[in-house]
DNA sequence: ATGTCGTAACGTTTACGA
């Protein structure tokens, strides 16, 4: 079973180059973030005709999570729970039926935390701890799932271009890393630095200053695999050109391969 | 040269978030 994710920046803008993509990838699960549109904007038909069935957890103007999926979406769970003040859109789960196992897929838009420090990165850390507790809860159920999407995270300094760039930035402050090692700890597999090693590896790049014709990049959107989903790891890959096309989100697609 | 985009709104331009 091939999951992607990818934040595209805004449905309306990216309609057409989110279809050529899946088009293309063929995935049978993607997790979406940036759909910018609360859920009744949300087109379904260009994505039904192709056979995915189609769930939203969107907001006005900003944010905005959703999964697409060739197989039926059960037990769907919109909102990142342990906060029933946060009315942002940045996390959807459901549980996807796959031939030999369910496979539980959790969708994430982590927020950026920008400027640090500040009201928006307490928010950042607050939502980190939350996920943590989230990942808690589904780490004990001993089931594969998996939590895919833009963490706003540079992992380490390999995965910027340039991380000097980065110092004072709320996705490399050592207490973005920290948190973000702390939830990796928990027992998780991050997918891609499973599979390939060294720097060059991005997922995003500013539309700014030129920073795509620079291969200015910095890895951001991961996959975190469950013990039991790590186990039936395939394959991994970013899909880089997508950013040289017409029209392009900042964010690439990453996406793995499980054997469920 | 602080460089681009996408979205919303009392809109033909500004503000915000990234």
């Amino acid at each position: 079973m091939k999951i992607a994710s990818f934040n595209i920046n805004g449905i309306k803008a990216r309609l057409e180059a989110l279809t050529n993509w899946l088009d293309e990838a063929q995935p049978d699960v993607a997790v979406l973030q940036e759909i910018k549109t609360v859920d009744e904007g949300f087109p379904h038909a260009p994505f039904e005709e192709r056979g995915y069935n189609v769930e939203t957890h969107g907001q006005k103007g900003f944010n905005g999570v959703a999964i697409l999926s060739k197989h039926p979406l059960e037990d769907v769970q919109r909102g990142l729970p342990g906060d029933d003040e946060d009315e942002q859109a940045r996390w959807i789960e459901a549980t996807v039926m796959g031939e030999a196992t369910s496979l539980r897929v959790c969708g994430l838009y982590l927020p950026n935390g920008n400027p640090a420090p500040g009201p928006k990165y307490d928010y950042k850390l607050a939502w980190m701890a939350r996920q943590k507790a989230r990942a808690a809860e589904l780490l004990a159920t001993e089931e594969p799932f998996l939590m895919a999407g833009d963490y706003n995270v540079i992992p380490q300094d390999e995965d910027a271009k340039r991380p000097e760039a980065w110092r004072e930035d709320a996705l490399a402050l050592p207490q973005s890393r920290a948190a973000f090692r702390e939830l990796v700890a928990m027992g998780f597999t991050e997918a891609f630095r499973a599979r390939v090693q060294g720097p060059g590896h991005y997922t995003f790049w500013d539309y700014q200053a030129g920073a795509w014709n620079r291969d200015d990049g910095i890895r951001i959107d991961h996959f975190l695999l469950s013990p039991q989903a790590a186990d039936r790891l395939t394959d991994t890959a970013i899909d880089k050109d997508i950013r040289g096309r017409e029209k392009p989100s900042d964010h690439v697609p990453i996406w793995v391969e499980l054997d469920v």
